[in-house]
DNA sequence: TAGGGGAGCTTGTACAAACAAGCCAGCACT
DNA sequence: AGTGCTGGCTTGTTTGTACAAGCTCCCCTA
């Protein structure tokens, strides 16, 4: 059972994507879509919220609500999982493992996992046919059996973990900039060497805050962009500084 | 005067960045939070929802709010302005217009900005001395004359917009890829070229939804990166296709 | 005609109350 | 020892009310 406000935001959510509120328009006013749900404010308050936070409304005190977007963020596990985003944008994808071993954690990872094994994965994932990706993961040493146990061209290990071993992937934190192609990296992709990737490295935990993986994962150019919505009130992404060395 | 339940936010915050919770700990339960503050439930909810849209706490029904981390999301101001991000990290930074010019909206500008004459913008940003980021940016014509006016070696654009003629920047989408530094890039960055370069493209708005700016920004690799926190309950960032030609 | 001052509207904040949904520890039972 | 269940605890949802803060537009005035 979904709830009021989540129903309510979908049907908002729809219309403005159906065009009955198009970009630049006013949204109707909550005593509006109060008397028009039978509702209470505070309920539209909260599914106006959310497309507020998904960056297709924008708000601010004392003026009409603005629709400012027709495209719609996605959800946590699509940026999470390769798969699941590719399969709920309908491209053909795949993936197969290249390498799997068990190792002692470095330094950096026994601090970010918590353990002093890792299950060390070397993955290529590919779109429409194409090699985009390579991704090379440290799985905290507690999961490393169920990993190990998954298939070597298993579509989708978030999926998988959630099925073997009930193990959920609920928080992450993500590290976007680029690199430059390596040699092993080039081969894998089908580019030339010192080509742009795209990196990402994230950290995944449990719903208690455990960490699960650490992952570096780079994408060829081209093939893969994020993208993100902010406003003035708050928005959750945030540039940082590199390791350049200064003054050197 | 702030928010009742943004000081307590606030204070919470604190209490977390300053270990009194640590990482993987619970957080007080919202009765006794509200019996704390002598708040309702309600806010003690709203002062939470923040955090937990930081990152910093995580939450799910039934079960106690966990602390997640110690990093702080920033504002959006940050991620919109090198320049307000910079100084609120304490770099030392600058900036150059290189050229500027108006011309008329390309078929893509129009569609974007909504106006058939753009002033276009080069600039060359520097952190902590070292040339950094190359910024192309495409200004709405009606924006053109403020722009103008500004000192070539103006540090914050977005400061001086809003004191000089009250333009706020209200709203932002951001899309981020690699690419390849040109032979222009990078001279201007001192690089060599080919080599990676961290691409954000962004279209910013003002409060009413209006198109202020369209840019082209790029960063040398190695000197900034992205960070973005999210929980399986909502997230901003989105994955989507570049335009690789598939099956070619 | 240009500008200032409100009036009314709209969103933001805060409180109170009740119930629903989900988690977890401890208990009883096998 | 292990298993299953239950009751209490905690967070999530919904409604209702009241007031504060900020925006818009109209009208009045200079």
């Amino acid at each position: 059972m979904v709830s009021r406000y989540e129903r309510i935001a979908a049907e908002l959510r729809d219309e403005i994507l159906g065009g009955v509120h198009p970009v630049g328009s006013q949204l109707p006013t909550e005593s509006e879509l109060a008397a028009r749900y039978s509702a209470a404010r505070g309920t539209v308050r909260q599914a106006v919220a959310l497309l507020v936070a998904e960056g297709l409304v924008g708000s601010r005190q004392g003026a009409r609500r603005i629709v400012l977007g027709h495209a719609r963020s996605q959800s946590f596990a699509e940026l999470h999982s390769f798969a699941q985003w590719a399969r709920a944008n309908g491209y053909r994808f795949g993936g197969q493992v290249i390498s799997q071993r068990r190792r002692p954690a470095t330094p950096a990872e026994s601090a970010r996992l918590g353990c002093e094994e890792v299950l060390e994965v070397l993955r290529v994932r590919s779109l429409e046919g194409e090699p985009v990706l390579v991704e090379r993961t440290a799985y905290a040493g507690w999961t490393a059996a169920a990993v190990e146990r998954l298939p070597a061209d298993c579509e989708s290990v978030t999926e998988a973990l959630r099925a073997s071993v009930g193990l959920v992937f609920a928080y992450g934190e993500h590290l976007i900039d680029a690199v430059s192609a390596g040699a092993h990296d080039a081969r894998l992709l089908g580019v030339r060497r010192g080509s742009p990737l795209l990196r990402q490295r994230r950290i995944t935990t449990t719903h208690e805050g455990r960490p699960v993986e650490w992952s570096d994962d780079r994408y060829r150019a081209g093939s893969v962009e994020f993208s993100v919505r902010n406003s003035i009130g708050a928005n959750p992404l945030v540039r940082q500084a590199g390791d350049l060395r200064f003054g050197g």
